[in-house]
DNA sequence: TGACAATGGATGCATATACATGTATTGTTA
DNA sequence: TAACAATACATGTATATGCATCCATTGTCA
């Protein structure tokens, strides 16, 4: 009897999509501990080791102040730290051998997830709206 | 120099756009003095007068905590109220007088952010992105 | 080299988000 | 009708997010 409100905003349908996507990926990485929010720095670092929190900002499009606060997150964990630089002002992050192995962990849990979403949504689909999101948040951010 | 991470996550992918065309519709608003979770709920009100605290969740997909939490503060900016209901538990919405009109205000800006957006990313591809997010958020609602 | 600009992060503040739980009210049933 | 269950929000806690601003360090240039 509730009338389900469609809003013609782009912008809310994105929101209400990253929502529900979010709660069904943390609630796949709770074995593990971490968040999808926390996964996906630990993915960048793994896969580009000694990343500075700005190149982290800027690749992930996320504000510098947000990962700077994931990243205090996941380093109080004790899943990564800072190698030494001769800028001072720069950090550049590594993952620990703990860092590595949590994100061996949560890798397995995620690939389940992303298997289980395109079950459910469609291969087609959700690699389409892969791709147009990734394209958008490019040209948004120019 | 700084390599672009370009992640397989589809949860990645959509939250990323989600920051960004949240960005892009909350500079738009500011003139109003509202951010676009604001607007999402008077458009809603707006559209369904006397909808409930726990109907709002439900038809735009969020938590009911935070759709409470975001009808606080649009409540203390003067701009909803509520009904009288037989039911003392519940709280039916509407907008207030000043809440007409700074919706009205907020309709415009809203409407020629979408109207950019549309410009820059492509009328099919950002219709598409629409569907295809309203589509994820149902069928993992569900 | 000494002042000043630029850079890289950190922090204060406000909102967004969700889960778990609490509280008040309403419904149900023995 | 007196429990007890169910419902509708509210609240505590933690993380996510972004803007404005601050601090420390580095770069530049007269």
């Amino acid at each position: 009897m509730i009338s389900p409100v469609k809003l013609p905003c782009y912008c809310a349908s994105l929101r209400q999509a990253a929502r529900a996507i979010t709660q069904f990926y943390d609630k796949a990485l709770q074995p593990a501990g971490i968040k999808v929010t926390q996964f996906t720095v630990l993915e960048a670092l793994a896969l580009h080791p000694g990343l500075s929190t700005g190149e982290l900002a800027t690749s992930l499009v996320m504000d510098q102040s947000t990962v700077t606060r994931t990243l205090v997150l996941i380093e109080k964990a004790g899943l990564i730290t800072t190698e030494a630089t001769r800028d001072k002002r720069e950090k550049r992050w590594i993952l620990t051998t703990a860092g590595r192995l949590k994100h061996r962990e949560a890798h397995g849990l995620w690939k389940g997830a992303q298997e289980r979403v395109r079950h459910v949504f469609g291969d087609q689909p959700i690699k389409q709206l892969h791709q147009l999101s990734f394209s958008l948040a490019d040209r948004l951010a120019a």
